[in-house]
DNA sequence: CGCGAGCTTGAGCCCCATCAACGGGAGTGG
DNA sequence: CCACTCCCGTTGATGGGGCTCAAGCTCGCG
């Protein structure tokens, strides 16, 4: 690992605060490696041999039942995915695939496990990640289960906004069709909910997203930290 | 406290491996109460003073937005609530009212941190329990996006079998009302989901369900362990 | 006996999925 | 440089699942 991959592995959240020696063994024991897009990295159903955490690129979560498959979310880097399996030693709920080329630290089960069991900081900082993952869960289920797609993709694009800086104009973090399925729709139905939003100043040209009326836009979405805040 | 309340408490998975010291402060910090039914016991968006641990009764978990309420989930006993946002000290994310009459206890936030600081044992379960609820709420997201109303009736209907030893004779644990919320559909679509299953051997007189032909339904709802096992 | 709550049934509608066709841009090979 | 192809995104037509509104039904209870 280089010397600057590490430091930015270090200054995560979730190994801030663990001891330097914990630290090294533990990336000692881990591997960092790069995948093209789309490569499938875990299956449903299979043990949860590593914690993996997302350091460049992206990672789509998804899992699939008679024939359908479905996303569940985007890891960016810094996140972390599977950590409730690795730490039940369990089997996996979701499968993942790199959604664009990705580099990715996976860390062997055993190792997080030992980890955590000898030192404090990072059991401290475990229970956060995984109490922050399990609210992000309940958000997207809110999202999901009291809001129409328009309004979704409304309450999805201030988001955006607002995490770019607010200043009205963005690109999409992903393709159209990765959004509609992040968002819960087939991307014919997002290209309807685009043109849907045109009227509340959405211009949308490829990825390029302008919104010239946040105000109306916001009055649609109604958006609200406790669905849409990361940091809430 | 009566005592045998105390065993019972003693006995539940969080508590089980505790220091015996760090129990008794733990609980004499704590209160157990009686609540009538459908009462509110926590607002979404307030601060999260208490984890709340349902010892008898059943407590629903909701959010609301724009007007439109949704049920997140039933908590049992034995079950625990807002555990993440008491971890984070955080706000609550839903709001939660006893079903029916129910006992509770309630250990202030501070305490449960506090606890979690300095019992190993005590994070340890904390940290398993926290990820059953993580996975729960994954299980929830693949159910209400991967099947139609009928087969997630269906395989809830299995479900509650199985947990009644698969005699293929139970009772609803819940009101029709409330299974409906329950499983993201309103009652009158509930109704026809039972008239649909009629076909498939679902004799429903009331809150009483008779299974005839388990392997009809079976082959209709598709059970998975990844999306409906409570143990995986 | 009358009333109300919970449940069921029916009719109409809306949101969204599906299927199909089309346009345009990127990459490829001639 | 151009023709070809493929893929993505868009648009239209159609259908189904589920919501809404409304009425009837049954059972328990006063």
């Amino acid at each position: 690992m280089r010397a600057d991959e590490l430091a930015n592995v270090r200054g995560l959240q979730l190994f801030r605060d663990m001891d330097d020696a914990r630290f090294a063994d533990l990336m000692r024991a881990a591997y960092l490696q790069t995948f093209p897009p789309h490569v499938q990295l875990i299956q449903e159903g299979d043990r949860a041999d590593f914690l993996f955490i997302v350091t460049e690129g992206c990672v789509e979560l998804f899992a699939a039942w008679n024939g359908h498959e479905i996303t569940m979310m985007m890891v960016e880097p810094g996140g972390t995915f599977i950590l409730a399996a690795v730490l039940k030693d369990a089997v996996h709920l979701m499968s993942a695939r790199t959604a664009v080329k990705s580099r990715i630290l996976m860390i062997p089960a055993e190792a997080v496990r030992g980890a955590f069991e000898r030192d404090d900081a990072f059991s401290r900082s475990i229970v956060l990640e995984l109490a922050d993952c399990y609210r992000g869960m309940v958000k997207a289920q809110k999202d999901l289960k009291l809001r129409s797609g328009v309004e979704r993709l409304a309450a999805r694009l201030l988001r955006y906004d607002r995490e770019h800086g607010g200043t009205g104009t963005f690109s999409l973090p992903h393709d159209k069709r990765t959004l509609a399925a992040l968002l819960g729709m087939t991307p014919e139905n997002l290209s309807r909910a685009f043109a849907t939003l045109r009227p509340y100043g959405v211009e949308a040209d490829g990825p390029n997203v302008v919104l010239s009326s946040v105000a109306d836009l916001q009055r649609l979405a109604k958006p609200n930290p406790l669905i849409d805040d990361k940091a809430v």
